[in-house]
DNA sequence: GGATAATATCTATATATTAATATATGCGAG
DNA sequence: CTCGCATATATTAATATATAGATATTATCC
């Protein structure tokens, strides 16, 4: 049974996700490409933060890297991984009934796409 | 900014994912719903392991318990899991030419549906 | 070659997750 | 009421992941 195989591959990319500032990344990757410098500000976080989860998403081959001169510009593999945020984000639509907050800012984020 | 926040929230519903044992309970879900002991032996998973992952996804608001006397029955509580589940196949479709026996899994899996 | 900027990797420690096993709870049958 | 089945929870040890900080690599400029 192979299919286990798979469901262990499927949970890892899931897994390569299930992180606050990958998914940022891939939320600003989605939009157009970024050099790491571009990641930091944009996210608020120190370089090596950024750099490591970029490895992360490297190693699983959801993003991938172009080196120009010493910067270094990162892009989405796949344009479904685009889908796939927006998709979650309508579930978690649905699942923040009751949480006004939060459904307040996703909502917000919706409309601007 | 509660951007962050919001990535907490998003971060924490893919890492509900990310697991071979719960990737399974929700495909099997996504079809129609089942009991325990239908998951179990769709899964070949033994009782506590199954009823302990059904647990994260209860807690993550994923899937809805019904009782109906001595045995409980499962369900997705957003049909856009299904879709969510479609297209990270598609994305590991993509990714996953090179990887020759996972990818024939695959598409048989997608013929399917 | 040396200095500097951009990015990547490593290391240590704290924390979280898993898997296996044991135990507890709730319900229906008799 | 008590037995047995279905499900849930607790425990513990092993493993994995995160976080922060220091350090290494690479390319460019002088």
């Amino acid at each position: 049974m192979r299919v286990n195989a798979l469901r262990a591959f499927k949970a890892e990319f899931f897994r390569a996700l299930a992180h606050p500032t990958r998914i940022g990344i891939l939320e600003i990757l989605a939009g157009s490409d970024r050099t790491v410098q571009q990641l930091q500000a944009a996210l608020g976080a120190d370089q090596p933060t950024v750099s490591q989860q970029l490895a992360v998403l490297r190693a699983k081959n959801i993003v991938a890297a172009r080196k120009a001169g010493t910067t270094v510009h990162y892009s989405v593999r796949d344009p479904l991984v685009a889908d796939l945020l927006a998709i979650a984000r309508r579930i978690f639509n649905n699942q923040l009934i009751g949480s006004q907050s939060l459904l307040r800012e996703l909502q917000r984020e919706t409309r601007r796409r």
